[in-house]
DNA sequence: TTCATTTCTTAACCCGGGTTAAGTGTTTAG
DNA sequence: CTAAACACTTAACCCGGGTTAAGAAATGAA
């Protein structure tokens, strides 16, 4: 982008700050904006059949909030996106970002790259789920994004990891015995 | 599309067979074209550690067949492409399908809309693994998708559900004797 | 400082699915 | 037609993670 497409596109968008605890999004609600978690981290997570909470991912500064098939299809959202600090956040909306959209010609096109990156992080997230055990996913995680471990509780990590706080609990207790 | 956009878009494939059993894609390769499946059916798989086949998703008429990350990046593909009937796919270069989106002023659009259904249907899949235990995601197929049991052998819907074929005999066995 | 809430751990018991092994059908190829 | 390859099932044993329950440790609020 340029500066002045840039500053455009800021233009479009409203700051909002929302305590730890509060929710961005509940489940039963439409989404109708994207917002940039410029500060701040939050957890996504959908309950199951019996009523617990699942987290399917962490967002941390830098990235984008919302819930895609609600955007896009206009029907109530099924994800919650809870803070997990208090958070500043980018607002923009549908129709602003449709607007933009229409004056910022890079805008589609830095979006649709967006859209496949995001497309292959969850094919990755998929095949991870496939393959990994639960101790393996821990394992990697610690490797790979150790900075959650200073940030997120490890019961949110657990149900990350799919499993329970006393399954987390008694599996770092066996990796650390182990040696 | 028009009719003329259509058969210029078609003119960059090329029609290729591949037999039951055989390969459209193998870990390691390079993925450098797209594919649509017009008739037959395939499975995408990867290995895990212990060189398990894990299933990710079958492919059947009407689905497009390739390894993203591998078309993209250019790095070796780590999916499996396997054909689990005789098949005909129309195959488009990475090359040609380039002059065609220059071409065809609507081809990108279409398959922006494309890319953004492929990160939705992967993110109902990461959340339907997380919420759904493997006996309800069972039920789940035979209710949603029962073509699939008509031409998937029961050990292929095992690794889909990700468990061993005994374990998918045994809670069929399990559900039928319940009634 | 003190009480309450949240977070983490430990332990006992249970169950679903993995593993191994064997056996029965059912295709496929020569 | 026959042997080999493939597909499905059953059973015994084991183990990781769920469940329930309780308590310890850390954090936060009055």
């Amino acid at each position: 982008f340029t500066e002045e497409e840039f500053a455009l596109f800021l233009s479009y968008f409203t700051v909002k700050t929302i305590t730890k605890k509060d929710y961005y999004l509940r489940a039963g609600e439409c989404c109708h904006s994207k917002a940039y978690l410029n500060k701040g981290c939050a957890r996504n997570f959908v309950l199951d059949e019996q009523g617990h909470e699942r987290i399917l991912f962490f967002a941390f500064d830098d990235w984008w909030l919302g819930d895609f098939d609600s955007y896009y299809s206009g029907k109530p959202a099924t994800n919650y996106i809870q803070m997990l600090e208090d958070s500043e956040l980018l607002v923009i909306s549908k129709e602003n970002f449709q607007k933009a959209e229409q004056e910022i010609s890079k805008l589609k096109q830095w979006y649709s790259f967006k859209m496949l990156r995001s497309a292959s992080a969850a094919r990755n997230r998929i095949e991870e789920m496939k393959t990994l055990s639960a101790e393996e996913r821990y394992l990697k995680l610690i490797e790979n994004q150790p900075h959650i471990f200073q940030r997120i509780p490890l019961q949110h990590i657990a149900s990350y990891l799919n499993i329970e706080p006393q399954s987390l609990s008694r599996m770092r207790n066996r990796l650390t015995s182990k040696h």
